[in-house]
DNA sequence: TGTACATCAGTGAACGCGCGTTCACTGATGTAC
DNA sequence: TGTACATCAGTGAACGCGCGTTCACTGATGTAC
């Protein structure tokens, strides 16, 4: 047991870091689909079946990136949550959402790896179910501020008892919110991935130049339907 | 001049189509990462060098289905838009987002070609703008019709002059529309697109089981967003 | 503290695979006179 | 209508490359007594 603190634990601890920075890198440089456990090797400077002491396989050096990718954006939008007071909720908005998109231009294909098409022929295990939620509950949280704080107004929606249960269990994770918030709060969700995703993946290219701009805009228009304009 | 219509011409357009189709197969069935010019050519019954009679690279071939993607997608949005009367503004953008969302789902990897993660390695060619441009223009036809008729009103919106620019150059497209109401617009658009791919992409799994009830609520929201309440 | 044994990291070769693209060629189909 | 030539489609072999993964191995580091 001491021992698994001892030189060799040390050592694995670090090569196993160092494979991943150069795991990242080549992922930032060239995407998720050229990433080559062997290339990766050649750049540790280690023969590429060595690797295997480190990862089982590729796709356990993919879901390594992945649950880092995850982790880098739920840290982005806490850290942005949080640098505002708790009960601004348009300015917690904002900051999140610029934070969100901040974070997917610095690292574009990280952003892609997660929110972009699916890996082909990789299967998400469970270990990155919980990193995935992470971003997720700071807007939910947010939600369950304004509830609290009496700023945010329930409205009446008609839909399937079905969806009405899927609310109901994602009421879990934002007690007290009622359907109507929720609903405006995962339109304001897909509403920001989408953006970002059109932004990034080239869409918006010879139609709009001013980015920022633009998404500021839409962030703000964003947060006054979820939030209530009356803000 | 005549025998371009004669039999080797023939035989040559229905081997293009042919090529064309068993690459559309193996794309929804494995993705555009995993498309191959030699996988391609075996189950044509060709030797992999003959392709290059008919497509000058991979690239080539790739790019001839992109094509084919924008076009469906924007056929299926513009039949949709054509299913209802012009005046019946929030009928027809739900129809032009339902169809939209439909064909998405039939063709998960086609649209994920064209809305995903850009394929590494891959620069879309001038020969892909237009058709990418095509379901964008029923959109922006809807605008134009909702201002005509004058249920669309304009709102302020402060925002940098660069960004007045970009919107006045996408108002070519879009004659007598109203920053305002492009804005709205531009919204929607980047929400539908996000819905689709959060969806698609398995970002609401385990979250919403009512996928259908889901989008139909929130595409009404978005309606009612970009077309006014009043309607 | 010293020794015998077990664990582990890393090597190097190999397996079996697939890819895009080029090139010299054969033979069939079209064109010009 | 018939013949000589040019065009074109498709072949088969090759180039040069990279990949993930396995396996028997060496030598170093740790563990137990």
């Amino acid at each position: 047991m001491l021992a698994m603190t001892g030189v060799r634990a040390r050592v694995r601890a670090e090569l196993t870091e160092e494979i991943l920075a150069v795991a990242r890198r080549h992922l930032a440089e060239q995407g998720a689909a050229a990433l080559s456990l062997r290339a990766v090797a050649r750049d540790v400077g280690m023969v590429s079946s060595a690797v295997y002491r480190y990862f089982a396989s590729r796709d356990e050096l993919l879901t390594a990136l992945i649950v880092e990718a995850f982790d880098a954006v739920g840290q982005a939008a806490e850290d942005a949550d949080a640098s505002r007071p708790r009960d601004d909720l348009a300015g917690r908005w904002l900051a999140m959402a610029r934070a969100i998109r901040g974070w997917a231009i610095a690292n574009p294909q990280q952003y892609a790896l997660v929110y972009g098409s699916p890996v082909p022929g990789y299967a998400a295990p469970q270990d990155t179910v919980d990193p995935a939620a992470r971003v997720s509950l700071v807007l939910l949280q947010l939600l369950v501020d304004g509830v609290a704080a009496g700023t945010l107004d329930d409205e009446r929606i008609e839909t399937s008892r079905a969806l009405r249960t899927d609310l109901a269990r994602l009421r879990e994770f934002a007690p007290g919110v009622p359907d109507g918030v929720l609903v405006r709060g995962l339109h304001a969700w897909t509403w920001l991935f989408g953006h970002i995703s059109y932004e990034l993946f080239g869409h918006l290219h010879r139609v709009i130049e001013d980015y920022d701009a633009f998404f500021d805009l839409q962030a703000a228009r964003t947060g006054e339907e979820v939030l209530g304009s009356h803000l």
